[in-house]
DNA sequence: CCGTATCCATTCCGATACTG
DNA sequence: CAGTATCGGAATGGATACGG
């Protein structure tokens, strides 16, 4: 059989999410998405991806509801790949890597694209895990609680 | 050639992110991790994952200074990995895919599992991006501004 | 410009057997 | 228990050629 392992009936939340979204690809894209590409080229062009590899991968996102295709906005005869509101819901995914990247993955100086506030210009507070009443929590003060099939 | 494109020396904080964690596998270990395993077998046993694989993916982890190996806090012969600062700073990811995953990826009452805050046992805010004054911030009054090689 | 289709190399992954 | 070694099948990914 072989295959890989699929969690899409995995009751882990972070499974069904790392089988949805969790290949090379598939971050990025979204994240291309997100800053405002739509169309099979801008993507192309912008990763880098092979052709077919970006087909299948926008094929996915689209059976999944991640991205919609829709009519190109030019009236040309293609198609254009704009984020579904589950897929806008990934930002804070993206969000958190981009800083996880920033703080882990540059060196100190080291140039690299930055998410500012449209309005303001200025970069954005990090996230913040919190409970529900708004205090922060470190890892170890939070715990998994597993469902049972009963 | 071929050989997957790698994004570490891109310029983009998600790329270098996904290079570093962006593989089924990866995001799980840290789950796992962030759950408390901490020995070979326990990861083992909990993703199911071949053995050969998941050696490869903790030596990755360790080259990247994501986990760290450190002797057997049972006084045994073998190792234990555990989280480094670098690692612990992966939390909002996890949650963020954890948070989505709930969201959008379970039928209405269709039992997972849940991260809740250790003290109150309730569950936790949702993650959410904020400018630097504290206001929310969708996709779209966000804005990538690309470094120059200057 | 937008894809689809095909080809091929590489990598990934799972299973299993084996060592300490 | 904690790994290493090897094997084979599968999926991935890159390149290219082709058609709408």
């Amino acid at each position: 059989m072989v295959a890989r392992t699929r969690f899409d009936d995995n009751e882990c939340p972070v499974a069904r999410s790392v089988d949805a979204i969790g290949d090379w690809w598939s971050l990025l894209i979204v994240r291309d998405a997100f800053d405002g590409s739509r169309r099979f080229g801008e993507f192309q062009r912008s990763l880098g991806v092979a052709k077919n590899i970006l087909t299948a991968r926008l094929r996915t996102f689209v059976d999944g509801g991640i991205l919609a295709s829709v009519p190109a906005s030019d009236g040309s005869a293609y198609r254009e790949y704009v984020l579904t509101p589950k897929g806008e819901a990934l930002f804070p995914v993206i969000v958190a890597l981009r800083q996880w990247g920033e703080a882990n993955s540059f060196a100190p100086g080291e140039p690299h694209s930055e998410l500012l506030d449209r309005r303001e210009g200025r970069r954005l507070r990090g996230l913040e895990v919190l409970s529900a009443d708004g205090r922060p929590l470190r890892p170890d003060e939070t715990e998994v609680h597993k469902v049972s099939a009963g």
